[in-house]
DNA sequence: GGGGGCTATGGGGGG
DNA sequence: CATAGCCCCC
């Protein structure tokens, strides 16, 4: 018996003094300073572990973390120390695990359980929509920073009534010249309300009003079911999110076994909401908390830690603590200066090269991170010229894509009616004759009597012709419906793509464009044909559900973070944001730039600054052995070349980290030669517009066009005149445009040159 | 009502 | 540079 305890808890010799106390003190309070790479995940996993041991029910736990991927991995790594168990613990993003919990409750608190989760291009729509009621200028009315006024007034639980009472945001609404933000909020959760639907902010925002206003005393339930609330990257929760963490301590005989892990260094998120405020408070709102820092960095050799102590220095709002290694190494950071963007991308690629042979480095061992997600496609020209396989992270994901969103957008109007975002991008996709007149009305229509457009559907006041297009339309939505009921997420959605007529319109495009686009539909349903036939029950999945509400619930969270799919041996480009909480051997961290790193938007507030600053701490800190940073005096950025000054931050590295600055090489010495093929991977998704010579360009007269010809464009360069058709439309294959080369083009306008 | 070309405009990080 | 929305013609 003593064996088997002794043997379970050998990972306590796995820790150093400070996790193994931090692991080891397992109620009340307790608060984890963690620098980086100092073992903050495994004080995480062990402790959970140690929970468990200790005769804590996995289920009793709830562990929040950034991402699913990492609770997913923490998942893993508890499993290997406890067993099956683990698969019972609730382990997740705030986001996925209260949608989770909402799924079930909403409808306490007057929404249906099958509620739709609004993303952000959904959001600002809806407030597109509101401004037009409200006739209000959208050059003025910016919809993103409308929809961030709403979205931090919701973090902060202010609600429209209280915003329309509060003087400094009616203030600044006024500065902005956008008075009337608070009518828009007002507008936007009724709209929201009307739909059924929550977006990002409502998930966290609706788990606060279920508890707080606890309908059926549903509060007593969560608070005794979690017995123990974990929270990694603290510094990064925002009012509300730490709002609900008190909801869920706060009873009489709470043990309040809270225990939040982060690094006030490392906050990086406050433009969301998040603040720092958090930590500070933490230990006024909880009495006696057990605080332990982690100060040893495991992760980095020494020049790079030092360099980060150094700049993060120069903050002065900081936690007390001093990060430390033993790790020796003399890999100094290298700081690279280049003319051009473009150059800076070649040079980062030859070094890859370089570090790839010289210190036989994978492709998975090394990354470039970025300040803005735009900087990435130099790096990735370089790196595809070099056959170096990589991937993009963030960006334009695959549920992003129209033909996904289109075929999901029905499922989500089958799942939900009341969906107006789904209901307004599909009444007439695929083409079936309702054109804008017909939708116009329905708004109106819709918000006259204040319900959704599925509801004014049969009421519309329109010709019989459109009258019987729209009961068309209904009854498509309404077999669905049906089919939805009895049938799994998978039969559902090819029974909804082949109703609606997609797969039809899909088929017959076969231009090169379509063609992607049906390989990119079938990837949709081949997964959700993987989601049915999963037959390993999640915790997240007890019931084992396979419907098609089930399935929406599950991918409107999903970030490209979460699904690392396919190729491993990449290199990694991301935003830093991106990489909180990840490491690589080698980094490369570019564009470092004033009005770039630190961001131009940034420049006038110094609170600001030492945000861009904790993110390039954040960026440096990733770096295991090798550590390049690089600027550039001059880069295109939006259509113009701009002149930067070198950040501020590589002044703040203390020079004995630091490399002799690396002199700027030829195009023609790559260090090793021509570098040689290294497997294959997937092309560029958007190639590079051809130049075409404007000068000496003459369009030659359109009736002298005929198919078979050889032109020129002016904007996409050479291409063959492979059609003609009877309306004097063009089909033309234009042989530099890579992704999609065949385009259509209307003669009468057409400026083109004949070449043979 | 539908489609494509053209013009003006904005421009960060993400769940 | 990307793209939303305008505008024009079918």
């Amino acid at each position: 018996m003593s064996e088997i305890i002794e043997k379970s808890f050998a990972y306590l010799d796995e820790l150093n003094d400070v996790q193994r106390k931090a692991v080891e003190c397992i109620s009340g309070p307790v608060m984890v300073i963690a620098g980086p790479g100092s073992g903050k995940t495994r004080v995480l996993t062990y402790r959970i572990a140690h929970l468990i041991n200790s005769g804590v029910a996995p289920w009793q736990i709830l562990s929040l973390t950034f991402t699913n991927k990492a609770a997913r991995e923490m998942k893993e790594r508890i499993e290997r120390v406890i067993g099956q168990r683990a698969n019972k613990i609730w382990a997740g993003t705030f986001h996925s695990l209260f949608a989770r919990i909402l799924r079930v409750e909403a409808h306490r608190i007057d929404y249906p359980n099958d509620f739709t989760i609004y993303d952000a291009d959904d959001t600002k729509s809806v407030i597109k929509e509101i401004l037009k009621t409200m006739s209000l200028d959208t050059k003025v009315y910016n919809p993103g920073t409308i929809r961030s006024r709403i979205s931090s007034a919701k973090s902060n639980l202010i609600t429209p009534k209280a915003y329309a009472r509060d003087e400094e945001l009616l203030q600044t609404d006024k500065m902005n010249r956008m008075p009337l933000v608070h009518q828009i909020y007002e507008k936007y959760v009724l709209k929201c309300m009307r739909a059924g639907a929550m977006d990002f902010d409502d998930l966290l925002l609706q788990m606060f009003k279920l508890l707080y206003q606890n309908p059926d005393n549903v509060k007593d339930k969560y608070q005794r079911q979690f017995q123990h609330v974990l929270v990694d990257e603290f510094q990064d929760t925002n009012f509300l999110q730490y709002a609900i963490l008190k909801q869920f301590m706060d009873y009489e005989g709470s043990e309040k076994n809270i225990c939040i892990v982060g690094d006030d260094a490392q906050s990086i998120y406050s433009f969301r909401g998040a603040t720092i405020e958090n930590i500070l408070q933490f230990e006024n709102d909880f009495a006696d908390v057990q605080t332990f820092k982690l100060e040893q960095n495991y992760r980095s050799q020494h020049h790079i830690v030092e360099a980060a102590n150094g700049i993060i220095g120069y903050n002065k709002k900081q936690i007390d603590k001093k990060i430390w290694t033993d790790r020796t190494g003399e890999n100094k950071i290298k700081i690279i200066k280049t003319v051009s963007d473009s150059e800076e991308g070649k040079r980062v690629a030859d070094l890859i090269i370089e570090q790839k042979n010289r210190y036989g480095l994978e492709n998975q061992q090394i990354s470039i991170l970025y300040r803005t997600n735009a900087q990435s496609r130099v790096f990735e020209e370089n790196l595809r010229r070099y056959n170096i396989p990589y991937r993009i992270y963030g960006g334009m994901s695959f549920y992003q894509r129209k033909e996904i969103k289109d075929l999901m957008s029905y499922m989500r109007l089958v799942v939900n009616p009341r969906d107006d975002e789904a209901f307004k991008r599909i009444i007439n996709y695929p083409k079936r004759g309702i054109g804008n007149t017909t939708v116009t009305k329905l708004l109106q229509l819709a918000e006259d009597n204040q319900i959704s457009l599925w509801e004014c559907l049969p009421h519309a006041q329109v010709t019989a012709r459109t009258e019987s297009l729209l009961a068309g339309f209904a009854k498509i939505i309404a077999e669905c419906r049906v089919k939805a009921k009895e049938a799994n997420a998978y039969d559902t959605a090819h029974y909804i793509a082949k109703k609606s007529g997609i797969m039809t319109a899909m088929k017959a495009d076969k231009s090169m464009e379509g063609m992607g686009r049906l390989e990119n539909i079938n990837a949709l349903l081949d997964g959700m044909q993987e989601f049915v036939e999963d037959d390993e029950v999640e915790d997240d999945n007890l019931d084992n559900d396979k419907s098609l509400a089930r399935y929406l619930q599950n991918i409107a969270l999903i970030t490209d973070a979460d699904d690392d799919k396919g190729e491993t041996n990449v290199v990694t480009l991301m935003s830093v944001h991106a990489a909180k909480g990840l490491e690589f051997k080698s980094v490369f961290v570019v564009g470092l730039e004033e009005n770039l790193f630190p961001s131009f938007m940034s420049l006038s507030d110094p609170n600001q600054i030492d945000e861009e600053r904790r993110l390039f701490y954040v960026a440096i800190t990733r770096a295991e052995e090798y550590l390049t940073l690089s600027h550039s005096n001059s880069r295109y950025q939006y259509g113009q070349m701009r002149f930067n000054d070198p950040s501020r931050f590589l002044e703040e590295i203390p020079p004995e980290n630091v490399d002799s600055i690396i002199p700027i090489k030829k195009e023609s010495d790559s260090p090793f030669g021509t570098p040689k093929i290294l497997g294959n991977f997937k092309p560029l998704r958007r190639a590079p517009m051809p130049k075409v010579n404007a000068a000496g360009f003459v369009a030659n007269n359109p009736k002298e066009i005929k198919e078979g010809m050889k032109v020129m464009h002016l904007k996409f360069g050479e291409g063959k005149v492979m059609k003609i058709d009877e309306r004097q439309v063009a089909t033309i294959h234009f042989k530099e445009i890579y992704d999609s080369p065949e385009k259509r083009i209307m003669l009468q306008y057409a400026k083109l040159q004949i070449l043979e």
